[in-house]
RNA sequence: GGGCCCGUAGCUCAGUCGGCAGAGCAGGCGGCUCUUAACCGCAAGGUCAGGGGUUCGAGCCCCCUCGGGCCCGCCA
């Protein structure tokens, strides 16, 4: 048993309904028929799956008694038949139609059987494959085990469960009614070990560093605050992983990454979640061209995969398309130069800036630096026009005050961005490593902007001081890759328990 | 934080002009040995999100609260 997890635990339907007190009732039969409703285990199972292959193997018609085969699973639906019936038993490898016939389970077994199952139920199965006369592939059942009573009813077989509320709040029955939302989560897990697998495959090592901090820094977000019993002292939840694992860089490890939790107290929408989270790695001696072609790669992989797992599904389709290579470079400046009409955007004043930026509608403060205006005219300007996955690189300095400069183009920082429609999926810098830069930087950075700002971590700098060789290092939103793999329009598709208020009353 | 929309049976949804609360699925009873959203017949199932108001009369109109969705603003 693990920890169980809180948030989504909420209170819920407290009065049974009819449907409920005769489901209770079918307990205390069975009970009376000396079977437990919840026993302990049902060894010997194979997935539903591979008794579909041995029954496609037969003749319509035909039954294959010789072998036996036992499969579990959810029962989703009887269709009572008189003296047969068909069921569809549902497990994690797909729907096994079972036959139930009172000539093989026997006239009063089967009878019992049918009045006291009901959809939602875990039962087992044992028996042989057979094809019925309309070639469906099916488990001719010669006994059924219960092996979980379910007491509330499961939501409609066809339509499944619509309600958002209900579909975010009780993830379980939106699994159990979807298959499709099913594999989307399944998806979800391979795409995080294909990530492993890339940067594992590059010899870099997996890590875990602290979620609580007594400052969260390396990025520019309001943390969410705790308290430490033990200590006496205020905590912080993480908004980046960053600092930790360059210090491990000054430690010797070359190459690193975690894939974790960063929290952000900030609002939820379609692309932002409080609780999310983020890849981050760190690459020694090596620049971001070394980056974004593992980059490169993994994009080709994971897409391949989606289609694999999801083939058929036209949003998954366009999805992975768009991680089709070759991947689009669009150089900040001159794109933004050309879907603008703007000339020479980088050598604009900070007053032009504002001007340009003002009539596009921005809503940033007057005083904001150079860099902030040229971020919202990218936005306003080229961003829309990205759909497939394309890198943005090498912005103007001003716009990433924590990037190492370019070591070719005066003004600008070596950098990356990959967006894929318009929403930004990975974010990778050559990492600067000078001490004196970087303490002068999270200065500058305190000094320019209110709350929401980088927290100064004196320690880091400490750290930097006995020397970080030179790397690269990157930021990929895992929740945002899924979403752009799958189509998704909304992070919370992605996330199994997103963020919901607490039920009041 | 601002704006718009939604909440009806366990689930999926109708509900017209303010006039008896409806269907399908699921469940109950009966029928059916090839169905697969099985089908046929009968009966049952409601705090119309919650609270207040208007009205002879409110699921429907008005106000408040709760929850959700979408758009905008901010962060990845």
């Amino acid at each position: 048993m693990s920890p169980a997890h809180s948030g989504c635990a909420g209170p819920m339907p407290s009065e049974e309904s009819s449907l409920e007190a005769e489901r209770r009732s079918k307990i205390e039969r069975l009970r009376s028929r000396r079977i437990e409703p919840y026993p302990h285990s049902f060894p010997g199972r194979v997935p539903t799956r591979e008794v579909a292959a041995a029954a496609s193997r037969l003749a319509v018609g035909e039954e294959s008694a010789h072998a036996e085969y036992r499969v579990a699973g959810r029962l989703r639906s009887v269709r009572t038949h008189g003296r047969a019936s068909f069921a569809d038993l549902v497990d994690q490898s797909g729907t096994l139609q079972l036959v139930l016939r009172s000539d093989v389970l026997g006239d009063e077994a089967y009878a019992a059987w049918l009045s006291d199952l009901d959809p939602g139920d875990i039962i087992g199965a044992i028996g042989y494959a057979g094809r019925t006369r309309r070639g469906e592939n099916s488990l001719v059942a010669r006994s059924l085990v219960l092996l979980a009573k379910a007491i509330s009813p499961p939501p409609e077989k066809y339509h499944g469960l619509k309600d958002e509320e209900q579909r975010i709040r009780r993830r379980y029955l939106d699994l159990l009614a979807s298959e499709d939302v099913r594999r989307r989560f399944r998806l979800r897990s391979e795409i995080v070990q294909e990530v492993r697998r890339a940067f594992d495959a590059a010899g870099f090592l997996e890590v875990e560093t602290p979620i609580l901090l007594p400052v969260a820094s390396g990025a520019a977000a309001a943390p969410f605050v705790t308290h430490s019993r033990y200590l006496d002292e205020e905590l912080q939840l993480r908004i980046a992983i960053e600092l930790s694992l360059k210090r491990l860089l000054v430690g010797g490890l070359e190459r690193v990454y975690e894939i974790g939790r960063c929290f952000r107290n900030e609002d939820l929408d379609a692309t932002h979640s409080p609780e999310f989270t983020m890849l981050e790695a760190y690459w020694a001696y090596a620049d971001y061209h070394d980056l974004r072609r593992l980059l490169e790669d993994l994009f080709e992989r994971v897409a391949a995969r989606t289609q694999e797992l999801m083939p058929n599904v036209p949003e998954v389709r366009a999805a992975t398309d768009r991680f089709r290579p070759p991947f689009p470079t669009l150089d900040f400046v001159e794109s933004l130069e050309r879907a603008s009409g703007i000339s020479r955007v980088a050598d604009l004043s900070v007053d032009e800036l504002r001007l340009r930026a003002r009539a596009i509608g921005a809503t940033v403060p007057d005083d904001s630096p150079p860099g902030i205006f040229l971020d919202k005219l990218f936005e306003h300007y080229v961003e829309p026009t990205i759909d497939h996955v394309s890198f943005v690189i090498d912005h103007p300095a001003s716009t990433t005050p924590l990037a190492k400069r370019h070591r070719s183009k005066a003004g600008r920082v070596e950098r990356f961005e990959v967006f894929c429609r318009s929403f930004e999926l990975g974010n990778a810098y050559t990492e600067l490593n000078d001490p004196d830069e970087q303490e002068r930087r999270f200065r500058e950075q305190l000094s320019a902007r209110g709350e929401d700002t980088y927290a100064y971590d004196a320690d880091f700098v400490a750290a930097m001081r006995y020397g970080m060789p030179p790397a690269t290092g990157i930021g990929i939103g895992i929740d945002r890759l899924v979403m752009a793999l799958l189509g998704a329009t909304s992070i919370k598709d992605v996330l199994l328990f997103p963020q919901t208020r607490a039920r009041s009353g």
